[in-house]
DNA sequence: CGCTGCTTTGAACAACTTCAACTTCTGTGG
DNA sequence: CCACAGAAGTTGAAGTTGTTCAAAGCAGCG
């Protein structure tokens, strides 16, 4: 019997890909699915700490997320880092190389992560055979710009509080929508890297860990979280305008 | 003699309008810009609180200051307005309807103000005459990106005298771009505004400017800014990864 | 002139940070 | 397999920054 796996097999296929609803072929047809899949390529699995790509860095590509998590993040002249963004499987980084074709920040592994590679370094060409690609591009970072926007108003007015509870529910949804459970996962970011992310200090965050665990509003152990009183959690910020659940994100 | 103005002669032209270099056209070629020309509408001008779409309604086009100035923002759930950005002549705004046809802001004129409306309802087939069209789109909307992101850094980090001198920075440069002098500018917005858009009270923001002009960086008077220490008020924002000259802002 | 809305200023208060100590986990080498 | 060192996370107490509440000043406009 011929164990040996065929090779063949293994390639990237948008066609094929379970995250394909989620991600940059949504509402392509069959015909530039092919199209698009000839030029995808599908890059060796990450480590936790490596790098897909560095501030700085000329921009060679937009990357899918397969598998794992990602975090992207600037460095402050000051030398410390600050997170902009979590990034799971389904969604889209590095769009921010497109203005001038430098990254305008890092994106490592949190864990063990794939990626797809997008090569748009000729978006133009590409384009003139999927006429639809553009387009989808520009929804996209279209929906991010929002998901930033609800960002920014989180870090302008709401509280310490409201802003954790508003990550778990976003995290919740992406999860969900990925057919995962929202109401248990495995955080991939430490404590450092929520603090950075939500404008907050490590202490105030695990605080917060603590606090909504004594309400009986979560359970936390380390890394994993179970979301007990989700309709309380959602309470927290409920008197927020933008929604939680941003799918994409950069 | 005939003083009668001809209108045609009025009719928006990006070839010879003088932001055309901050503005979508920067990048087209001449064909091109005849092209987009002939789908370019001027609006008629708005009055301060006129307002050019609103959250929730089906968007339409995407608009390019022509002269004045216009703010977004939003409406939280339990009714308290948070402004989202300013945005001067040469700027565009609209962009955020792009990902589902809805706007997630609303748009106000805050002084008399003229636009131009760029109707991109149907992209595909503008597309299609002017290939160049949205690969800069997608240019402008990636600095915008990055411009939402140092806003971002700013909120989550920055103290309120930081914040504040950053805003002041940004203006500056801003109406450098457009040939006017970045050292004494009239404010188009009010104190709330810039409050909300800074994530602070107004008090907060009222005793930095008193502050600032005590420090003798700046001259004060209503809405009158007279920039007297540039380097200082640099200074003050040093430490800060994101450059504040964010050109294109939603 | 006297209203209304925007801005400024003051004093008390709350939220989050900072600093510091301690605990728990993780991985490495003996 | 255990011991140890270092990193990550938790907890407490003091300190700051910006908010909140309150009131007064000032321009614009009927």
């Amino acid at each position: 019997m011929n164990k040996v796996i065929d090779i063949s097999q293994l390639k990237t296929s948008c066609k094929n890909c379970s995250l394909s609803d989620l991600c940059l072929p949504h509402g392509l047809e069959q015909d530039d699915l092919e199209i698009l899949d000839s030029v995808v390529k599908q890059k060796t699995p990450m480590q936790a700490g490596d790098h897909l790509f560095r501030e700085d860095h000329r921009g060679k590509a937009v990357y899918a997320i397969r598998s794992g998590a990602l975090k992207s993040y600037q460095i402050a002249k000051d030398g410390t880092e600050r997170v902009i963004g979590f990034h799971l499987p389904g969604e889209l980084v590095g769009f921010d190389y497109l203005a001038d074709d430098n990254h305008h920040c890092s994106a490592t592994a949190l864990v063990t992560s794939s990626v797809c590679e997008l090569p748009l370094a000729n978006l133009d060409r590409l384009s003139g055979d999927i006429p639809g690609l553009q387009r989808q591009l520009i929804r996209i970072m279209s929906g991010e710009m929002n998901a930033d926007r609800d960002l920014l108003f989180m870090l302008a007015k709401k509280s310490a509080e409201e802003r954790l509870a508003s990550l778990l529910l976003s995290l919740s949804s992406r999860y969900q929508k990925r057919g995962l459970s929202g109401d248990e996962f495995i955080l991939p970011m430490s404590r450092t890297d929520i603090a950075s992310y939500l404008g907050l200090t490590t202490e105030t965050v695990s605080r917060l860990f603590s606090h909504f665990q004594d309400q009986g509003i979560l359970t936390v152990e380390r890394k994993s979280i179970s979301i007990q009183d989700g309709v309380g959690l959602r309470k927290l910020v409920t008197d927020c305008a933008g929604n939680t659940d941003n799918a994409i994100s950069m």
